[in-house]
RNA sequence: GCCCGGAUGGCGGAAUCGGUAGACGCGUUGGUCUCAAAAACCAAUAGGUUAACUCCUGUGCCGGUUCGAGUCCGGCUCCGGGCACCA
C-alpha cells in the first residue's frame, strides 16, 4: 500500500468495472446527452502500437470528463470486420476469415482492455455479424428504392417517380444517367417491365451499371489499374483488355451539392473540408455546341471560360470519344487508329503518371459559333471521357496545357489577351480585358463569361452548365468476405430481395478464388447462385465502406431486431458530438457516411442529415527506428561514430534490443538466426546505433507495443504520457526515455495520500487560500484544457499542483479528493483506488466534476511587469483590486522605476488590469 | 503546378484576448545518499556578457502596424500533408 502499485490496482478495477458494468449507458431521455466516438479499427493481425490508441486514448478522457460533467454519454466501440486483408490470408494460409477475424479481435479486445477504456461493450458491432449486416443490406435497399429529385433537393422513393413517369413522362426530371433520355407519359405506358426497369435504374441511388475494367483472360480475373503495366498483367505477363461488366454504383454526384454545403455546418479541419471540397470539385462553366464542318453532327464541350471562345484554335476530343469515328477523314483513317490503339495499350495509371503530350488529328474541322472560323479536332489522351462531355475547346494563349499542346504539334496560337500574353507560356488570368474576340472585345472577363454565355442561350447553342469531378462510388467488389447483396436477377433485371429474407447469408465457401468471368469467389456456389425458381443472385460483395458507412447509427440501439436503429434511439443521441480518427478516412468513408445519413434523412429514418458534428484528426506517432551497421559482405557490425571508415550496409535493428542507442549486442545476436554470430566493433566499449524517425510499423522494427510499455509503467502511466506527448492533432515521434517523468509525476502524487509506511496520511483540516486558490487554478486549466482538447496541457498542471502540495505538505481531503476527480479521466484507475479511502464502496466515476471560482482562483495581489520604452525594467506589487490609477501611482513609486526614468517625466502611461504597467517616456 | 498546415532551447513541447517567451517533461551538468553503481531526491540548464549585481541578443528570413508582436499585416525561405491533365 505505501508504493504505487499500479498492476495490482490496475487489474482490480478493470476487472472490477467489467464485472460491475460501470460504462454500460442507458437511452435516458431526462438526462442531456454527449455522443464521443472513435472511428471503429479493421481489426488486422499484426495487432495495435503505441500509435494507434492515441484516438482512443483522447476520445475516453473526454467521454470520462463528459460523464462528470453530468452527461449520459455514448462511446462505443467495434470493428470493421469485412475486408481485403482477411481474405487474403484465407487464400494464402486457407483459414475462414471468420476465424481468423475473430482471432484478431479477440487480440485487439485484450490489448484494449489493459488501457482502462471507458466503452460500453454491450454496443459492440461487428460489420461481418449477420445481425449487423442484415441492415446494411436493408439500407442498400433503402437506396436501390430511391431517386434523387433535383426540385426539390432530396431523395425520394421510386414509386413515387414512377406515378410522375405515368402522369407526365420525365420532362420535368431529367435522367441522371443517359441526359438525353426523354419520354412522355404516352412513352412510359408502352414501356414493358423490364424497359421500365432499366428506365428506373437510371435515376436509382443504388444502381447497376456497365463499367470498364480490366480484364485478363490469362489469370481469369480483373485487375486493379495498378496490376496492369504496357497492357500486361503485372504478375505472369498475361494480356489484358478492356472489358465492359455490370457493376453497383452508388449515385454520390446527386448529393455533391449538398455534401459541399454540409461542410459549412460541421466543425472539421480546413485542410480536411478542403479535401473533400477538392474531391467533389465543383466548377462552374458552360457547354457550347460546335458545328462540325461537312457534318450534320454538333461537337459538345464543356469549358469553364466562355469568354475565351474567340481564342479557340483547335479542339481535342477524349480517344474514347463517340464521334471520334465518324468524323475522321479517310486520310487521317490509319493515323487515328494506330493512336487509339497506343492509347487502349496505356493503362490508366501510366496514362496519369507519365503525362506525355500526344495526339492526332482527325482531318474534320468545327465551326466557331461567333466567327465561324475553322477549327481543327484533334484526339489526344489528356482529355478525359469522363469528366464533363469528353471534349474541349482548346485556347492555347489561356491554357497551360492547350499551349503545351499547341507548342508540340506547331499549332497556331491566337492572342486574344493583348499585353497579358508575351508568347512564351499561357496565362491563365481571369482579370484582364478581351481583345479580339468580337462581340466581348474590350470586355472585362467575368463580364464576358455571362455574356457569352446568355447569348449562346438564346441561340440555342449552349448553356450555362455545372460539373463535378467527383464520380458515382462503384459499389461491386469480386471478393468473398463482404456483405452479399440482396438482389436477384430475372431475365437480366435486378430485383431486390423481399425484407423477410434478410440478411442474405454469406455462403460458407470452399475456395476463395475468383469466379468465372471475373465475378466474385461466390459465382463458384453454383447451388448458391440459381434459385429454385431460375433467378439468380448477385455473385459480388459490397466494399469495405458499406459496414462504415452507418455504424454509428448501430450503436445508438444495437440489438433491435426490427430496425436499423429506432427513431427514438436516434432522436435522443443525434449527431455525434465528437469523432475522432485518422485523416486516411477524409474522401472515403468520411463522404460515404455522410452520403447515407443524407439518404437515410430524406427517407424519413433519422432526424439529421450530418453525421458528424465535430470531427478531430489524431496526428500519427511515429517509430523512433534504431539503425545497425553491418560492413558489406560480413557478419560484422560496426558502431555508428566509426561507421564512415567501413563500406557498411543500414539495417533495422529492434527497438526492444537498444537502450538509448546502445545495443544490447548479446541480445541482438540471439534476436534473428542470421546475427547468431554477428561480431561487433565497439567504440568506448558499447556498440552504439544509429537513429532515424520513420513511420512506426512492423517492418522498421521500431514498433512499440503498449502491452509492453502498460506492463512496465501501467496504464495510467501510458494514458497520461500519450496526451503529454504533444498536441492530439500533430504527427510526433515516440519516445520511451520520457515516460518516466509522468510515471514519476503519478508515484508522487500517491505519495500524498500514503506514506512509504503505507500509512494513510490525509486529513480533514481546514485549506489555506493558498491551497485553495492552487487546487482552483488546476480545475481551470484542466476544464479549459479538456473543453478545447488540449489534453496535453492538462498533465502539467496536474504536476505543478502536486508538486506545489508537497512542498506546502498539504494532505488535506478538501484539496486532495477534488484532485482525484480532476484526475481521474486521465488516470481513472489511479484516482478510483484512492477514492475508495474517501467514499469506501463509491465510485470516482459518478463524481461531479469541481468547479472552480473565479474569487479563489484571483490573487491577492497581482505583480506587474514595468516596461519602460518597450523594456521590462522593474516589478512592482499591486492589490488584486487595485484601479489601473492606484496601479500606476505604486509603479510611479517604485525606486527602481525611478531609477530607469533618470529623473524624466512619463509622456504616457498604460496600465492594463492585471498584465502590464507600460510606460512612455 | 495548385490547395491546406507548420517553423519557438540539445529534444518533445507551453505561452487560451497583442502584455514577464521557453511552463511541464526528457536529456545534460553538478550535488546529496552509497564501498560502488543504479534508483531516489536537490540544484543549474536559450545564447552571449560579467567575479557578481547586471546588461545585450533571441520565437525560420526581410519589412510594417503598435507604448508593446511568437501572436496582427505585406513579401519571401524551408519543411510536412493533400490533390494533380477535371478544361
Amino acid at each position: 500500500m505505501g508504493v504505487y502499485d499500479f498492476q495490482r490496482i490496475e487489474q482490480k478495477w478493470q476487472q472490477h468495472w467489467a464485472a460491475a458494468g460501470a460504462y454500460r449507458v442507458s437511452n435516458d431521455p431526462s438526462r442531456p446527452k454527449y455522443y464521443v466516438l472513435d472511428m471503429f479499427p479493421y481489426p488486422s493481425g499484426s495487432g495495435l502500437h503505441v500509435g494507434h490508441p492515441l484516438g482512443y486514448i483522447a476520445s475516453d478522457i473526454f467521454s470520462r470528463y463528459k460523464r462528470l460533467k453530468g452527461f449520459n454519454v455514448l462511446h462505443p466501440m467495434g470493428y470493421d470486420a469485412f475486408g481485403l486483408p482477411a481474405e487474403q490470408y484465407a487464400l494464402e494460409h486457407g483459414v475462414h476469415p471468420a476465424v481468423s477475424t475473430a482471432e484478431n479481435i479477440r487480440n485487439f479486445r485484450r490489448q484494449l482492455d489493459h488501457i482502462g477504456f471507458s466503452y460500453d461493450w454491450d454496443r459492440e458491432v461487428r460489420t461481418c455479424e449477420p445481425d449487423y449486416y442484415r441492415w446494411t443490406q436493408w439500407i442498400f435497399l433503402q437506396l436501390f428504392d430511391s431517386w434523387y429529385n433535383r426540385r426539390t433537393g432530396r431523395a425520394a422513393r421510386i414509386g413515387e417517380l414512377e406515378a410522375i413517369f405515368a402522369a407526365e413522362g420525365n420532362a420535368q426530371h431529367e435522367c441522371p444517367g443517359d441526359r438525353s433520355l426523354r419520354f412522355t407519359a404516352a412513352g412510359w405506358e408502352g414501356m414493358d417491365e423490364a424497359a421500365r426497369r432499366h428506365v428506373l435504374m437510371q435515376y436509382r441511388l443504388a444502381y447497376l451499371d456497365y463499367a470498364e475494367v480490366w480484364w485478363c483472360e490469362g489469370l481469369g480475373t480483373v485487375l486493379a489499374n495498378d496490376e496492369v503495366i504496357n497492357g500486361v498483367s503485372e504478375r505472369g505477363g498475361f494480356p489484358v483488355e478492356r472489358k465492359r461488366m455490370r457493376q453497383w454504383f452508388l449515385r454520390i454526384t446527386e448529393y455533391a451539392d449538398r455534401l459541399l454545403e454540409g461542410l459549412d455546418r460541421v466543425e472539421f479541419s480546413e485542410s480536411l473540408k478542403e479535401m473533400q471540397r477538392n474531391w467533389i470539385g465543383k466548377s462552374y462553366g458552360a457547354e457550347i455546341d460546335f458545328a462540325i464542318q461537312g457534318r450534320s453532327e454538333t461537337l459538345r464541350v464543356y469549358t469553364t471560360r466562355p469568354d475565351t471562345i474567340f481564342g479557340v484554335d483547335f479542339m481535342v476530343l477524349a480517344p474514347e470519344h463517340a464521334l471520334v469515328s465518324a468524323i475522321t477523314t479517310p486520310e487521317q483513317q490509319a493515323e487515328v487508329e494506330a493512336y487509339l490503339a497506343y492509347v487502349r495499350s496505356r493503362s490508366e495509371l501510366e496514362r496519369m503518371s507519365e503525362k506525355k503530350i500526344s495526339g492526332c488529328f482527325t482531318g474534320a474541322y468545327a465551326l466557331n459559333p461567333f466567327d465561324g472560323r475553322a477549327i481543327p479536332i484533334w484526339i489526344a489522351e489528356y482529355v478525359l471521357a469522363g469528366y464533363g462531355t469528353g471534349a474541349i475547346m482548346a485556347v492555347p494563349c489561356g491554357d497551360e496545357r492547350d499551349f503545351a499542346f499547341a507548342r508540340h504539334f506547331s499549332l497556331p496560337i491566337t492572342n486574344i489577351l493583348g499585353g497579358q500574353y508575351d508568347g512564351t507560356a499561357a496565362n491563365p488570368t481571369k482579370e484582364g480585358v478581351l481583345h479580339h474576340s468580337g462581340f466581348i472585345t474590350g470586355m472585362p472577363m467575368p463580364e464576358a463569361i455571362e455574356a457569352v454565355i446568355s447569348r449562346l442561350e438564346a441561340e440555342g447553342r449552349g448553356q450555362r452548365r455545372i460539373n463535378y469531378k467527383m464520380r458515382d462510388a462503384g459499389f461491386s467488389r469480386q471478393r468473398y468476405w463482404g456483405e452479399p447483396f440482396p438482389i436477384v436477377y430475372r431475365d437480366e433485371v435486378a430485383y431486390p430481395l423481399p425484407e423477410s429474407e434478410l440478411p442474405l447469408m454469406l455462403p460458407e465457401v470452399e475456395r476463395y478464388a475468383t469466379g468465372p468471368e471475373g465475378q466474385g469467389p461466390l459465382a463458384n456456389l453454383t447451388d448458391w447462385m440459381r434459385l429454385p425458381d431460375g433467378s439468380l443472385r448477385e455473385p459480388n460483395t459490397m466494399p469495405g465502406y458499406a459496414g462504415s458507412s452507418w455504424y454509428f447509427l448501430r450503436y445508438m440501439d444495437p440489438h433491435n431486431a426490427g430496425a436499423f436503429c429506432s427513431r427514438e434511439a436516434s432522436d435522443y443521441w443525434g449527431q455525434v458530438d465528437l469523432y475522432v480518427g485518422g485523416t486516411e478516412h477524409a474522401v472515403g468513408h468520411l463522404l460515404y457516411s455522410r452520403m447515407w445519413t443524407k439518404a437515410l434523412f430524406d427517407l424519413g429514418y433519422i432526424g439529421f442529415d450530418e453525421p458528424f458534428k465535430k470531427l478531430v484528426n489524431q496526428g500519427k506517432i511515429g517509430g523512433d527506428s534504431r539503425l545497425v551497421y553491418r560492413i558489406r559482405g560480413t557478419n560484422t557490425f560496426v558502431s555508428a561514430g566509426l561507421k564512415d571508415t567501413y563500406e557498411t550496409d543500414e539495417l533495422h535493428a529492434d527497438v526492444r534490443l537498444v537502450t538509448g542507442l546502445e545495443l544490447d549486442t548479446e541480445a541482438f545476436r540471439n534476436w534473428r538466426a542470421e546475427y547468431a554470430g554477428a561480431e561487433f566493433i565497439l567504440e568506448d566499449g558499447v556498440y552504439r546505433c544509429g537513429a532515424r524517425l520513420e513511420k512506426m510499423g512492423k517492418r522498421y522494427f521500431n514498433a512499440v507495443n503498449p502491452d509492453d510499455v502498460v506492463a512496465q509503467y501501467g496504464a495510467d502511466t501510458f494514458r497520461m504520457y500519450e496526451m503529454f506527448l504533444g498536441p492530439l492533432e500533430t504527427d510526433k515521434p515516440w519516445d520511451t526515455q520520457g515516460i518516466t517523468g509522468v510515471h514519476s509525476f503519478l508515484r508522487r502524487a500517491w505519495g500524498l495520500f500514503y506514506s512509504e509506511q503505507g500509512e494513510w496520511l490525509v486529513t480533514d483540516d481546514e485549506p489555506s487560500p493558498e491551497e485553495l486558490r492552487l487546487l482552483h487554478q488546476t480545475i481551470k486549466k484542466v476544464e479549459e484544457g479538456i473543453e478545447r482538447l488540449s489534453f496535453n496541457t492538462c498533465v502539467p498542471a496536474y504536476m505543478v499542483l502536486a508538486r506545489e502540495l508537497a512542498r506546502l505538505g498539504c494532505r488535506k481531503r478538501a484539496i486532495l479528493e477534488p484532485f482525484l476527480v480532476l484526475l481521474s479521466p486521465f488516470a481513472p484507475h489511479f484516482a478510483e483506488e484512492l477514492w475508495q479511502q474517501f467514499h469506501p464502496g463509491g465510485s470516482v466515476l459518478t463524481a461531479a466534476f469541481p468547479q472552480w471560482s473565479e474569487e479563489l482562483v484571483a490573487e491577492e495581489s497581482i505583480e506587474y511587469p514595468v516596461q519602460i520604452n518597450g523594456k521590462v525594467r522593474a516589478r512592482v506589487q499591486a492589490p488584486a483590486a487595485a484601479a489601473p490609477a492606484e496601479v500606476e501611482a505604486l509603479a510611479m513609486a517604485d525606486a527602481a522605476v525611478q531609477h530607469w526614468l533618470e529623473g524624466k517625466q512619463p509622456k504616457k502611461v498604460i496600465v492594463v488590469p492585471g498584465r502590464i504597467v507600460n510606460v512612455v517616456v
